[in-house]
DNA sequence: TTAAACTTTCAGAAAATACTGAAACTTCAG
DNA sequence: CTGAAGTTTCAGTATTTTCTGAAAGTTTAA
């Protein structure tokens, strides 16, 4: 590995438990990105100076989020590992991933503590708080879900037009109006 | 505390790592929102249960992360917290220092590695996949601006109309065609 | 079948993280 | 000043998370 890879891998691995994965699943899948070849459990644990069975538990965790596609080569009977999907789909699984595992016990939380009747003064306001957190919660996911199923370049070229959402939006109503 | 607000501080509790700080952190931000008077250090620790040591490091936390306001009350010495400004702008605060925290940091390593040339053939699969990596990114964190930069408001307003970014863009598209 | 080549699992060790509580520090009224 | 009322710090402890490596499991060629 290469001094700027090798930047690039540990990177991942400091990240990696912000993305939602610790250390070494940031790390393995930092290498599988960067590199262009599969890579088998031997390699990743020799390149990255872990256990095989480490190794074992990151695949899993990664296939998991659904990361990670497995591949053969003819007269070899090893898993070879690369990663699932464009730099896009690969976002927008982590996103999703993340959704479910961060927002949506929260928003059912939410709505079953919303379904009684508060008892009293002080849970009226709890619930009038909570009540606010499930509306943004849900204005988020919807909007965070639009743009996902947008093409990057869709957004890129609107971007370099300038386009704004605000500005888009405006001329929406105008528009409306018009017609 | 009704075991309904109980829930809601627990859940917080157990969500809070996931949003980037430690269990009692998230706790104690919980107790704060839904609480409406602002609450003593010594009423926190009691509530939840923890030291007043760990109350004063969790404050401190969650002062850097800019959601969290001091009060004082006359004849009296204590420092009083509540939650800083609305739920809209939590939500954008958590998703500001989270930018900070784990998105600029990753641009300008990949930034610092685009900028000399690739070695050889591997270090140039590499850029190329860093560069991707590098504009999505950008994208990502543009249009999470454009959406920040709108009140929750207008959003719901929009998303009831049953406008998908997607729709109001082709609209966009149709209009200047026209104009 | 068998055994070689590989993968997975998991108990225990190691490392990282969070928490406590007592001491140090700060502020302010008298 | 002094000391009471508060806050912060931090060394040591407890808890949680991650990692290892050996044993158990799986697959396949012969």
């Amino acid at each position: 590995m290469t001094a700027k890879i090798e930047s690039f891998v540990m990177h991942c691995g400091e990240m990696g438990s912000r993305w939602g994965f610790n250390r070494t699943v940031g790390q393995m899948y930092g290498l599988l990105i960067i590199h262009e070849e599969a890579l088998s459990a031997v390699q990743i644990s020799e390149a990255l100076n872990i256990s095989r069975g480490n190794v074992s538990m990151g695949i899993k965790e990664l296939q998991s989020w659904r990361l990670v596609q497995v591949h053969h080569k003819p007269k070899d009977r090893k898993e070879y590992y690369s990663p699932a999907g464009s730099i896009w789909e690969m976002a927008t699984r982590v996103f999703e991933e993340r959704r479910k595992r961060e927002v949506d016990p929260t928003l059912s939380l939410l709505r079953d503590n919303l379904l009684d009747e508060p008892g009293n003064q002080q849970e009226q306001y709890a619930q009038d708080r909570m009540h606010e957190i499930h509306d943004l919660l849900e204005t988020i996911t919807h909007w965070a879900g639009e743009l996902q199923s947008m093409s990057p370049d869709k957004l890129n070229t609107l971007m370099k037009l300038g386009a704004g959402v605000s500005k888009v939006i405006d001329m929406k109503d105008k528009f409306m109006k018009n017609g």
